[in-house]
Parts: C-alpha cells; sequence; structure tokens
DNA sequence: TTCACATATAAGCATGTATTGATATATGCA
DNA sequence: TGCATATATCAATACATGCTTATATGTGAA
C-alpha cells in the first residue's frame, strides 16, 4: 500500500499502523453492521443488561445472542461482568456510544 | 418487536421508526464494515477524487471499486459529481466524517 | 460515425456469516 | 453428590458478500 503514503504522514511506521487501523475499524463497523447487534448495543446503552434480558428483549435464541456477544466482545464494544451464574453485559467505553448517536443522527437525517 | 417499545417513548410510531432507523443503522454500518471501503471513505475524507484516483490509491480493480461506491452511494455515504467522462466522489454529509473520526479513535484507544 | 477513455453493471466463483439445534461448561442450591 | 439454571460453544445449513472477467453505457475527440 505505498500509493497510500502521502495519506499517513510519509512515516513507513505510519503507514502500517493505518493499514491496522483500517482493519480493526473494518472489523468494528462490522460488528455494528448486524440489525441484531447494533440493537444489543442500543439496549446495552441504556443501561446493563443480561443474556437472558437481551433474548427477551430481542426475541431471540440463547445461542444467537450469545454468538453475537462474542463478536461484539471480541471487538471490545461490550464487557461482560460475571455475578455468580449471571453474565452482565455493558458498552465497553464511552465512544461506543458516540459512535451509535453519530450514526443514528446521520440515518435519521438520511430518512427526512 | 413489542418488547422494544419501552425504549421508544411509548409511541408505537416511534416503535416502528426505530424499527426502520435500526435496520439503515446497520446497513450504515455494514457499508463501512469492510476493510476497501473504509479506506475510500478514509480517502475521500482528505478530498474529493474520481475512480481512476481510487483504483490507484487503494491498487484495487475498476470494477471492484465502482461496486463498492454503488454500495456507499446508496447508503448516502458519498456522492457523485460528475463531470465530462470523470466521476468525482466526495463524502455526502459531515456526519460521515465525524463517524470515522469516532471510529479511529476507538480502535485507537483498544490498540493501545 | 468511429474510436478511445472513464465508469458502470452482470454473471460466476469463492469465502464469510447468521441462525438453528444439540451439547458443553459452570454456578447455585438441595 | 445430583439437579436446575445461565451461558457458552459446536456443527451444519442457508444466505450474503467481495472480487474477477467480460460486457455495457456514456462522453469527448477525430
Amino acid at each position: 500500500m505505498a500509493s497510500l503514503n502521502q495519506y499517513s504522514a510519509g512515516k513507513r511506521s505510519e503507514a502500517l499502523k493505518s493499514k491496522r487501523v483500517f482493519l480493526l475499524l473494518a472489523e468494528t463497523f462490522q460488528a455494528l453492521g448486524d440489525s441484531s447487534r447494533v440493537q444489543i448495543v442500543w439496549a446495552l446503552s441504556k443501561g446493563e443488561l443480561c443474556v437472558n434480558e437481551i433474548c427477551d428483549l430481542l426475541e431471540m435464541s440463547q445461542p444467537a445472542v450469545s454468538h453475537h456477544l462474542r463478536t461484539l466482545r471480541n471487538l471490545k464494544l461490550v464487557r461482560v461482568r460475571r455475578e455468580g451464574r449471571v453474565s452482565h453485559y455493558s458498552l465497553d467505553d464511552s465512544h461506543i456510544d458516540s459512535l451509535l448517536r453519530e450514526g443514528i443522527t446521520h440515518v435519521e437525517d438520511m430518512i427526512s
């Protein structure tokens, strides 16, 4: 990707870093690029929830929810707090909420 | 999705609107959830580019780039300005840039 | 009109991903 | 220990997506 150097402050290390950033960035957006997962994230932006509650909210099977939570966890979009048998999920950091809000703003502008 | 009503200000119309928003939101994030497309968007955040220039920058075939641009266009992430035979692409609105920056911030926090 | 160039679209293959159903782990309680 | 609950993982199927090759559209120039 030498042709991208002009965008990466000219340094090779910066170019490589950018490449890695792009890959992670794409994975992050992809994790949010699913109707089920984006609803999970949105629900979690209102507060902590356990797996069972998410299943009920989204009317989805437990394995499917666990699978999605794993995807979100892998990208550090959500985090778990285990309490006995119950796993409580919440957003991992404040950027996630900002990201969601920016996205909603764009989509709502798009609709109206 | 009646179980989601508590999140939509109690009104049925709001619940339906939210459902539509979620679908569009997921599609939008999905459009950004590809390494090639997110690089295109990032490149366009630096300024307008024609298809040919994007092909060179990303070292991708012209049909592949056109295909991605179509995806981005459909979700109003980029827009075209035709000038003779040349199509000039740019970001459609300022939210796109904000979205990208929020994403990069999250990913860079994640790495460090 | 005819040619060349810039971009767009189509068909096909290869890979990736979401969902389901079954099963595994792990905790709490009797 | 034995059982029920909460969550995680696995295997298989079905569907979606990216890239390539080939072709089409559309514009400008000769």
